[in-house]
DNA sequence: GTTAGATTCTAATTAGCGTTAGAATTAGTA
DNA sequence: TACTAATTCTAACGCTAATTAGAATCTAAC
């Protein structure tokens, strides 16, 4: 009965677990996706039984929700994190160079995470797919707004659709989590080289 | 031992429903993935049952090689179409708008095989993955030679990575597959806004 | 109408999956 | 040391998958 007294230690250890499967498990998703992992192959990356993660998550289902809560809530972090270095009355150009860097930095420097956001679109249970869904809402929300200012900024130019030129700056960017090699061009570098195009070409 | 004389109409109808296994496994491979559609599904959407898959292929693995094949074809054949239309010493800016609705156009349209390429990084067994990464080799060398002669053109600017430059326009292409609905916008006014944007910007 | 070949189906095999209940183990507390 | 709760393992369950061998059916020629 005292166990609030009791357990301090103890939870912390559990929560230590709770994440290293949940590691361990956003990066096998991100590789292979939803189907192809089994909960053998995480458990022993955790170097446990494919039984025991029971102890700690519901069913494979609730793992998967949880990768994907981290992983948008963690590209959604990053870009607030650039923005707040911004002042308060930051332009359009600014804005888009912030989230670009957020969006890119969160995508290519934790991959296990984000790429699963990205990468398993057919393959997860519909349940999954709508919780996933409205957690996402809110972050491309964010993306509107900025595309919004930069109309009434006049930076994008007049016959240009806002939301055509979001979808255009979002693809290039999620895309390069396809190809992207740690070695080949520094993240600054790309994020300099993406806005410049993206800058010049939608005046 | 008199076979070559009297088949002829079986022979068709056998290339038929081969055919039709192709598509109808194209059609779920690209919505669900690879691991995620069954033969017993792919053989229902045929009329048939999974089982009397293997009359025509080899394996599930055979069969995913087989669809892996004939999406980068089809990309590659309407690349090639729009190219022909060309004069011959066609120049980098229309080499990149013919490039690009050549490739909008196989994704969009055809969704079924082409998407089935994008979608299915992971999932799909190695061997498989090698075999269909030779094919798209030569279609990726295509867009290379395009990017060189952007750069002697000295319409991709100095100081820019045309290769980099490559692989965010294709990021871009490949990426409207997986928001694109055809009642929103056409193809073409899709390749405008993007050739207008990458052309301007490059410069 | 019979026969031979092409095509499909049936039913079984084997293997692996997610999941569960209960036993075994670990570790902290008294 | 003994007790207790937390954590992990074991061993099974039910299910579905890919695959296969052989039976069944269909088709077309003689």
């Amino acid at each position: 009965m005292n166990q609030k007294v009791t357990q301090i230690k103890p939870v912390l250890k559990k929560a230590k677990t709770r994440k290293l499967l949940l590691d361990k498990a956003a990066q096998m998703f991100s590789r292979q996706g939803y189907q192809s992992t089994s909960l053998k192959e995480i458990a022993a990356a955790a170097d446990m039984k494919a039984g025991s993660l029971y102890y700690h998550f519901a069913s494979k289902e609730a793992l998967m929700v949880e990768v994907l809560d981290q992983s948008i809530q963690f590209i959604s972090d990053t870009v607030a994190e650039e923005i707040e270095k911004l002042p308060d009355d930051y332009s359009f150009e600014m804005g888009l160079r912030a989230f670009m860097r957020g969006h890119l930095t969160a995508i290519l420097e934790h991959p296990d995470y984000t790429t699963t956001t990205i990468r398993n679109n057919g393959q997860i249970p519909k349940a999954v797919q709508i919780s996933a869904h409205k957690k996402r809402e809110h972050y491309e929300q964010q993306w509107r707004n900025l595309m919004t200012q930069g109309k009434t900024e006049n930076v994008i130019r007049e016959e240009l659709d806002e939301q055509l030129f979001r979808l255009m700056v979002l693809g290039c960017l999620n895309w390069s989590s396809v190809w992207y090699k740690p070695n080949a061009a520094t993240i600054d570098d790309l994020v300099k080289q993406y806005a410049d195009i993206f800058l010049n070409g939608c005046r």
